[in-house]
DNA sequence: GCTCTAACCTAATCATCGG
DNA sequence: CCGATGATTAGGTTAGAGC
């Protein structure tokens, strides 16, 4: 009975999500009658993925706490308020007190009638839109890229399922009838890119560049732990200054490309493994400074030691500068606290104590909704988005992040007033009945908002939807803010530096956070984007193009803004043309070619003399 | 309790980059 | 060209949310 829900089982209702659950759902300790086959993503009662982390975390209130204890041999849980135990790999026990950051999984997305109308309608449009298009609906919807795709490959299976065949190219028509399409028999195996049919499909994601020091960041963590949960990716985002979704990809592949990394089995063996390929070309050095350490000094604030010191295991001891977005060098800081109720993002974030200022935090609608456990919302908080390659050599190290103070990672907002919400308000439709103002914010930062009155009904009638009068209820919002939010509650950018002293941000521009979300899309309302354009008047390389491991934004038109063909525009037009396969989205402002990074291959100098060009610019060296 | 579905995982494979 | 590795897809499973 290897079952996983034996494991870990985080009670959401506290707010626990236990740092550490994957590791305790992960490994199947049990005599699995029959043994599983160790296929499963959660399970496996082979040895060989020695699924048990070194640290092997507890839980509590896991109904497979006690089992798995026991096998381990652990002490019992602390009597109250203890979260979750480590041990560490000298063997020593330690209980982490107050809530644990978050769990194993992200928390699940709720999505409202009207962003699944919407959904429904892009994928019935195509099934398999690339990044660019993900990228804009979850703009426009208010979520992260990440869960868009995701839920284009659950939808793709369930549609594949119920007409057993995939989409062939999706045609408008067939669609309404989920399960009523016939389905032509045999399915291919997989659409590929370039496949018939498919020739439109659009371009995909683009690599990401993910530096030796970065590697070094991660490595360490997949031998401390090879399945990591929601908190322990983002912690990692955090220190990398990767995306949580890109994260999670790479220990996807690693996995699948690194099975025996410990071969011994929990606990240990991870150190004596010997070193992958990135450790090898991973200078020793760099290594030891995963633990990316503050500012000042740069990396030796922290002995080196002590990136191994903290293991991932046992995150509720470290937390991160939770500068959520890793921005254009920002260092990332570390430091060693006492675990404290609030301190990590909880269901309730609490502050941090030292809050250092976040620019964007005073202005950003993402700020406002910090705290609500919002349901839609999931990106993490931290997920720096705007993965930016650092610079080597960069003072500000390289798993620079942000300098700050944990911040209350909101990891779903309330958001009074989501971008459907925006868009249903623009149209004229009873949004919902929720908060709202605060809202004010929110929808200036609503990337779909003005200059897309109706499109979402549009979007909606045109796919034969109901326009959704969306929201019942004070919907927490699924968080537009949400995906933006990471950008803003973190540290200051680059840019918002800039944006601080240019006061430029002033403008409630949509995503400003350039760290925030999968991907900061850094447009601002009436401009294409500051940053870009900064970037691009510095004659900073990478500035206005894409460039290897970008995050490519649009730096033209933007949903958000008036005159900018939101995506469901796209949509309803390409509807027009139903015999039209789907074809990426056509427009200007779609070209893949409008999308700026946010990336730039800024060197420090060229940082600092960014910064210096700013009048009342502290920067960073000042 | 049941259903639906978001989240996650593996395996396979494509795409890109650097040597 | 080839190896390494990021991205994506199909398909399987778990678990949270809502009825």
């Amino acid at each position: 009975m290897c079952r996983r829900s034996l494991l870990a089982n985080p009670s959401p209702k506290e707010g626990l999500d236990p740092v550490v659950s994957e590791s305790i759902r992960t490994p199947c300790l049990f005599p699995c009658e029959p043994p599983c086959d160790g296929k499963h993503g959660l399970c496996s009662c082979q040895p060989r993925e020695a699924r048990l982390p070194p640290t092997g975390i507890v839980m509590e209130g896991n109904l497979g706490a006690a089992p798995l204890r026991r096998l381990h041999g652990m002490p019992p849980p602390p009597p109250d308020g203890w979260k979750h135990a480590a041990v560490d790999r000298s063997g020593v026990v330690v209980f982490t007190v107050g809530p644990v950051a978050t769990g194993s999984r992200r928390r699940r997305l709720v999505l409202r009638l009207s962003q699944k109308d919407a959904l429904q309608a892009l994928f019935q449009q195509n099934p398999y839109p690339g990044i660019a298009t993900r990228e804009r609906l979850a703009r426009e919807l208010g979520i992260a890229e990440s869960r868009v795709q995701v839920w284009f490959q659950n939808q793709r299976r369930r549609r594949f399922k119920q007409s057993r065949s995939p989409p062939e190219h999706v045609h408008p028509e067939g669609e309404a009838g989920p399960t009523s399409t016939p389905a032509p028999p045999s399915r291919p195996p997989r659409p590929q890119p370039s496949s018939p049919g498919d020739s439109a499909r659009e371009a995909r994601r683009k690599r990401t560049v993910v530096s030796p020091s970065q590697t070094s960041i991660l490595v360490q963590a997949f031998r401390r732990d090879r399945f990591p949960g929601i908190a322990a990716r983002e912690e990692l985002a955090r220190q990398t200054g990767i995306p949580e979704p890109r994260i999670q990809v790479w220990f996807q592949n690693r996995r699948a490309r690194h099975p025996q990394q410990s071969p011994s089995g929990p606990g240990g063996a991870a150190a004596t493994t010997p070193p992958a390929p990135e450790d090898r070309r991973t200078p020793p050095a760099v290594q030891s400074t995963s633990p990316p350490l503050r500012p000042s000094p740069p990396q030796e604030s922290m002995p080196p030691s002590a990136a191994p010191a903290a293991p991932f295991g046992a995150p509720a001891f470290w937390v991160p500068g939770t500068a959520p977005g890793v921005c254009v060098g920002q260092p990332l800081m570390i430091f060693m606290v006492q675990p404290s109720p609030g301190a990590l993002r909880p269901s309730g974030k609490p502050p941090p104590p030292a809050q250092v200022a976040v620019p964007w935090a005073v202005s950003s609608p993402a700020v406002t909704a910090l705290g609500q456990p919002g349901q839609g919302a999931i990106l993490p908080p931290a997920q720096p988005e705007a993965h930016i390659p650092r610079w080597p050599g960069s003072p500000y190290g390289e798993g620079a992040a942000p300098p700050l103070e944990p911040q209350p990672q909101p990891r779903s907002l309330p958001s009074p007033t989501s971008l459907l919400d925006g868009l249903l308000a623009a149209a004229g439709a009873p949004a919902s009945p929720g908060p709202s103002p605060g809202a004010a914010a929110d929808h200036g930062v609503d990337p779909a908002l003005p200059g897309a009155p109706s499109l979402l009904d549009e979007l909606l009638a045109a796919a034969g939807a109901p326009a959704s009068p969306a929201s019942p209820g004070p919907s927490p919002g699924p968080s537009a803010v949400a995906v933006r939010q990471a950008a803003l509650a973190g540290t200051p950018s680059l840019v918002e530096q800039i944006s601080a002293a240019t006061g430029i941000h002033a403008t409630p521009g949509p995503s400003l956070g350039p760290c925030a979300g999968e991907r900061a899309h850094l447009a601002l309302p009436g401009s294409p984007s500051v940053q870009v354009a900064l970037l691009a008047s510095l004659g900073i390389p990478g500035s206005p193009g894409p460039f290897p491991g970008s995050s490519p934004v649009v730096a033209g038109a933007h949903p958000a803004f008036p005159g900018s063909p939101s995506l469901i525009e796209e949509i309803l037009a390409a509807t027009a043309t139903r015999d039209t396969p789907w074809s990426p989205p056509g427009p200007p402002a779609w070209d893949e070619g409008v999308e700026a990074t946010l990336e730039a291959p800024l060197s420090e100098e060229d940082y600092q003399a960014l910064l210096d060009m700013l009048p009342g610019s502290p920067g960073p060296g000042a």
